[in-house]
Parts: C-alpha cells; sequence; structure tokens
RNA sequence: GACUUGGUAGCUCAGUUGGUAGAGCAUCUCCCUUUUAAGGAGAGGGUCCUGGGUUCGAGCCCCAGCCAAGUCACCA
C-alpha cells in the first residue's frame, strides 16, 4: 500500500497555486490569516444603499478578473451576490515600489481566493456600481480551480457546472458557483421557519424523540438496524416518530410536533432519499376534520412566506394553494377512476378488480395493499391541486381510529398535490385495545411475508392503556414539500448532500509498468517484441505501460535499422 | 433489479470506414489605465471511466465491470 500522497496526481493548475503559496509565504504574506476581518458591507447593501464616494469594506470570493496593465475589474461574490471591484497599480500601490499589484494581485491570486478589500464606491462609464480598491488582504488561498459557468447580456449561460454527480457529490462547488442552487435551500429554510412560526403562534410545543429505537414503529416501511455495544441490544434507526409523540400526549402535553429526520432501508430515485424530513404534529381534543381546516391554513401561509405567492409553479402546473381543498372519499376516487365500486369487497374480489385493471400483486397483499395497489396505479396521478383523501380502509390503517359512521373505514386523510402524497393525518387510534387487535393483524401479514407490516410495541400499548385523549395528529413530507414550492422534480435538488455511492478510489496501479521495467533492468537494452512477449501483458496493459514508461523518461524506445530497441534511461 | 443514455484537458463539449487526441473558457508568458459571457498575441496542459478481446493499429468495434442520469419495477 503506498501512502496516500504519493496517490496524489496534481493538475498544472493545481501545481500552479500551490506554487504561488510558497510564493506568498516567502514574500510574508499569510495565505490563511487567523485575524477576524471588518467586513461592514455586503454586495447586496452596496446595490440597495449606493453612495458615491463612500467607503465599505467587504469580503467574498475572486469570481472574475478582467486585467488591462494597470488597471484591472474583478468580481468579488459574497454571500449576497456579487459586486465589481477596480484594482489600479497606483491607487493600491502608493509609493513606488509597485509589487502589491504586479506580483501579489497580477500573478498571485487567483480565481476562487477569498480576499478582503477596503475602497470606496463609484459608478463606471459603463453604468456599473464599482468598488475602488484602496487595499486588500487575502483571507484564503484557493488550490483547485474552480468551474467558471458565464452568463450573457440576455442570460444564456455558457460553461455551465451542471453535471449532477459532480453537483451532489461537491455540493459546495455547486453552491459557490451556480446561484439557483442557493435559492433552493433558502427556501426550503422558509418552509420550515414558516411552519414552525404557524405552530409556536398556537402555542404548539417543538420537542425531540429518540432515533435510536429498540422498536421502529409507526410506519410500514423497512428500517435500518444498527447496534449498541454498552447494552448489546440491536437498535433500529426510526422510521416514524409517531409513536413517541403519542406517549407525549398521554404524558399531558396539549399540542406537540418535530421536524424528525427519518430512515428507510429501500430503494433510491428521484424521489426517495435514505434519510428524509417529516414534520409531524399531534394535537388532543381534535379530529381529522379539524386537522384538515389546519392543514389547509398551514400550506396556504408557506407557500406565500415562502414563495411569495399562494400560486405556485409545478412543471407544466400551475397549483393553488389557497384554501380550502376538496375533500373525496378514497372509495369515491376508486369509483371515479375505475368504475369499480370496492366498498365492503374481500380479499378475493379486490384481487379480481386488480387483475382486470392490469394491476400487479402478489400473494402477501392484504385487503389495505390491494386497495391502496388500486387508488395510487390509477387515481393518485389525476390529483394535481391540493385534494384531501379521506377514508381510508381499516386495513390499511392500523394506528387510525374507527370511522365514526362506518366500521369498515378510518378517520384518516392523505393531502395530494401534483399527484404525490404530502401528507397523512389522522383521527388517532387512543382505544388500547383496537389498538392491540389491529398490531395483532399486522403479525398476520408480517407472516404471510409481508416484510413492511408493523412490530408490535408493547411499551406504546401500556402507554394507551392510561389513556390517551382524542387527538388528530399529521405527518407532512418535507422534502417533498420543498420540491413542489421550489419546481424541482428530484429530491436529490433539495437536499444539501444526497446519499450517492462512494467515489472510487483513484487505482494504484502501474503493475504493468513496473513488470515491463523489471525485465527491463536485467538487460539494459533490448528488442521491443522481445520486452512485449516476457512482459507476458495483454495488448492494451503492454501498449499503456510502455508509453507511461516512456513518458516518465524510465525507457525509451529507439529505432536500429529495421528493429526497435527498448533501451532504460538514467 | 431491468432497460436506455452518458463518462474525452480544471469546466462545457466536438471527435469522420478504426490511422499521430480537438475547440471555447480557464492556466502560463508577453503587451495593454474604466471593462463587462469573451482586450490582443503566443505557449503549455490528456489514465479518452476501468479491465479484457478483435486488429499491423482502438477514444471509436466486441465482452465484462464501475459511476451517474432518465424510464420502469419495488416502495410510507
Amino acid at each position: 500500500m503506498q501512502p496516500q500522497h504519493q496517490v496524489m496526481q496534481l493538475s498544472e493548475q493545481e501545481i500552479v497555486r500551490r506554487e504561488k503559496l510558497v510564493k506568498l509565504r516567502e514574500m510574508g504574506i499569510d495565505p490563511y490569516p487567523a485575524a477576524q476581518y471588518p467586513v461592514n458591507a455586503t454586495a447586496q447593501s452596496i446595490r440597495v444603499d449606493y453612495q458615491e464616494g463612500k467607503e465599505v469594506v467587504v469580503a467574498g470570493r475572486l469570481m472574475s478578473r478582467r486585467i488591462q496593465g494597470k488597471a484591472s475589474f474583478a468580481e468579488l461574490q459574497d454571500s449576497t451576490g456579487r459586486i465589481q471591484v477596480y484594482f489600479n497599480r497606483d491607487e493600491i500601490c502608493t509609493g513606488d515600489d509597485k509589487t502589491l499589484y504586479n506580483e501579489v494581485y497580477k500573478k498571485l491570486l487567483d480565481i476562487g481566493d477569498f480576499i478582503g478589500i477596503r475602497g470606496t464606491l463609484f459608478t463606471t462609464q459603463v453604468g456599473e456600481k464599482t468598488i475602488l480598491v484602496k487595499e486588500f488582504t487575502l483571507l484564503s488561498k484557493s488550490l483547485r480551480p474552480l468551474p467558471l459557468p458565464k452568463k450573457d447580456a440576455e442570460g444564456r449561460v455558457y460553461d455551465e457546472f451542471n453535471d449532477p454527480e459532480q453537483r451532489y457529490r461537491q455540493r459546495y462547488v455547486d453552491l459557490a458557483v451556480n446561484p439557483k442552487v442557493k435559492e433552493t435551500f433558502v427556501t426550503r429554510t422558509k418552509v420550515t421557519n414558516s411552519i414552525r412560526d404557524f405552530f409556536n403562534q398556537r402555542g404548539y410545543l417543538e420537542v425531540e424523540t429518540p432515533i435510536l429505537q429498540p422498536i421502529p414503529g409507526g410506519a410500514a416501511a423497512k428500517p435500518f438496524m444498527t447496534h449498541h455495544n454498552a447494552l448489546n441490544i440491536p437498535l433500529y434507526l426510526r422510521i416514524a416518530n409517531e409513536l413517541y409523540l403519542k406517549r407525549l400526549i398521554v404524558g399531558g402535553f396539549d399540542a406537540v410536533y418535530e421536524f424528525s429526520k427519518d430512515f428507510r432501508n429501500e430503494g433510491m430515485d428521484r424521489t426517495h432519499n435514505p434519510e428524509f424530513t417529516v414534520m409531524e404534529l399531534y394535537v388532543a381534543y381534535k379530529d381529522y376534520f379539524w386537522m384538515m381546516e389546519t392543514t389547509e391554513q398551514l400550506l396556504e401561509k408557506v407557500a406565500r412566506e415562502a414563495t411569495g405567492s399562494t400560486r405556485v409553479k409545478v412543471g407544466k402546473n400551475e397549483i393553488e394553494f389557497k384554501a380550502p381543498y376538496p375533500r373525496v372519499a378514497l372509495l369515491d376516487a376508486i369509483k371515479e377512476h375505475t368504475g369499480f365500486d370496492v366498498a365492503g369487497m374481500d380479499e378475493a374480489g379486490l384481487r379480481e378488480v386488480a387483475r382486470q385493471l392490469d394491476l400487479e400483486i402478489d400473494d402477501s397483499m392484504g385487503v389495505g395493499k390491494l386497495i391502496d395497489e388500486i387508488f395510487s396505479e390509477k387515481c393518485e396521478p389525476h390529483y394535481i391541486q391540493p385534494t384531501f383523501i379521506t377514508d381510508y380502509p381499516k386495513e390499511m390503517s392500523p394506528l387510525t381510529k374507527e370511522h365514526r359512521s362506518d366500521p369498515a373505514l378510518t378517520e384518516r386523510f392523505e393531502l395530494l398535490v401534483n399527484g404525490k402524497e404530502i401528507a397523512n393525518a389522522y383521527s388517532e387510534l387512543n382505544d388500547p385495545l383496537d389498538q392491540r387487535e389491529r398490531f395483532e393483524e399486522q403479525l398476520k401479514l408480517s407472516e404471510k411475508g409481508d416484510d413492511e407490516a408493523m412490530f408490535i410495541d408493547q411499551d406504546f400499548l401500556r402507554a394507551l392503556e392510561y389513556g390517551m385523549p382524542p387527538t388528530s395528529g399529521i405527518g407532512i413530507g418535507i422534502d417533498r414539500l420543498v420540491m413542489l414550492l421550489t419546481n424541482n422534480s428530484s429530491i436529490q435538488e433539495v437536499l444539501f448532500f444526497p446519499q450517492m455511492r462512494p467515489e472510487k478510489k483513484p487505482l494504484q496501479l502501474s503493475q504493468q509498468e513496473k513488470a515491463i521495467l523489471d525485465i527491463l533492468k536485467t538487460q539494459g537494452s533490448m528488442p521491443l517484441d522481445r520486452l512485449k512477449e516476457q512482459a507476458g501483458l495483454s495488448n492494451k496493459a503492454w501498449d499503456k505501460g510502455i508509453k507511461a514508461l516512456g513518458k516518465m523518461g524510465l525507457a525509451k524506445v529507439v529505432r536500429q535499422g529495421d528493429h526497435l530497441l527498448c533501451e532504460i534511461q538514467k
């Protein structure tokens, strides 16, 4: 195994920047100074509050340069955007010594470096608000060249940094170079702030519950497993936080909510990341009708605060988040979009319907899963505008209270927007005996082969036995909501660091080079074809190996009459 | 998991029946005092994703693999 530093191959530009680093240090300039820098303005504040001749101190990354002899225009980018700065040799170097401009600025600074600037504001002949640099300070040297997308007057982008793999793996570069990406994440935080604000104003309590759980409950999903050494027990990463929040309602809180990272060990695609964010809220003495009204109000406010409007463009559609939203019972939706009335149907009947609708089903599916399959395949995509789908069958809702007027159904709704589920809510099941029976139903499903069926959580049942007030709860998928509000069709675009397969380590090769060189060493010089034969390498490996050796100056091929001869060098 | 597409310079991309690897930007050198995607001139820069095969010869053709995106399948 070779040590890491020998593996590292630097590009020409990276070598140049490292050499500049050395030169700066030789000149007594610290490329990574510790002292704070007294920033008093930003690109944005200068634009908004422009005063000719005003002195400002700003800091940021150098993002472009146009050097013209003794003068140069450059762009400085800070967290608020870009501002043009003007370097003039005689403004920076007031005495005879011009090295600060000629050497330090022109030769030793690079695009990507962080610098601080003290200067005065002026407007150029072309009308651009600009800082006339009086003094600059290197704050941090950048050793890797950034990609340099550019925009022309019509807004066309050149050399855009747009390869998704690189953008996700190196999000820091993506953020530094693509301003739109930053906006997405600012909107994301506005969304969560707006939700918090809505709940806090109502006096709801934000809480934290365990991520490491002995029994992963509250949803049907495959969990991640881990192990606690001191306790010597298996633990699961939570798939939902529902059961813990309900325990808090048992304990006497009237309303609790939590933004929770949940984890599911399932497939990844443009709408699924193994870790994702859900907001769950539980409010005592409420039912799912109340929750529908609350949800409408919440989303109307969030849409307005995060995007500036209740109308949001999503792909080809425009979605109106203004309350109220239509309410459609699940079985009515199925009747409407498939023509089948599945109310009260047994498993065999549902199988037959699914078969007629050309749906793929398997034997482990019970009544609940079959209905879910029919609905999500045939109905879900139709609901573009926000719509509450209500009254799900009991079999697919093991934590939900039985419907007050139909024992086959539950008091549950999902909110669909743009054909996708955004929220899921119930009148929570608080009858401990009913809850135990529902868990036992799940156990049967599990025995049938459904590996997502819920576990029985005895402690949760114990809590319910002490008594939980009637409660309504909701879970909102934050990533999906942010996707909608930022018009992104991929979850990776709304997560800073989406999960990726690890990058391959750079190969420590030169196996073939070593093989060739070893033979050559014993001979000093030999015919090329004999060397190839003795090396016993594939054509491709031979070709690469001998070319690489030539390039490194270790071997040389020389022509001698009709023959090619290979000689060892040095 | 299946299929499709892609992987070439720091970035964005060309690359012809298979015949010595190209452009723009960036970098480096020289010239240049108000420019705006790009001032002028010149130079350097490559593991063509990896491994094997076919061939006198592979960035290109064949096989296997890696990574990604998209579509489908799976999926609270």
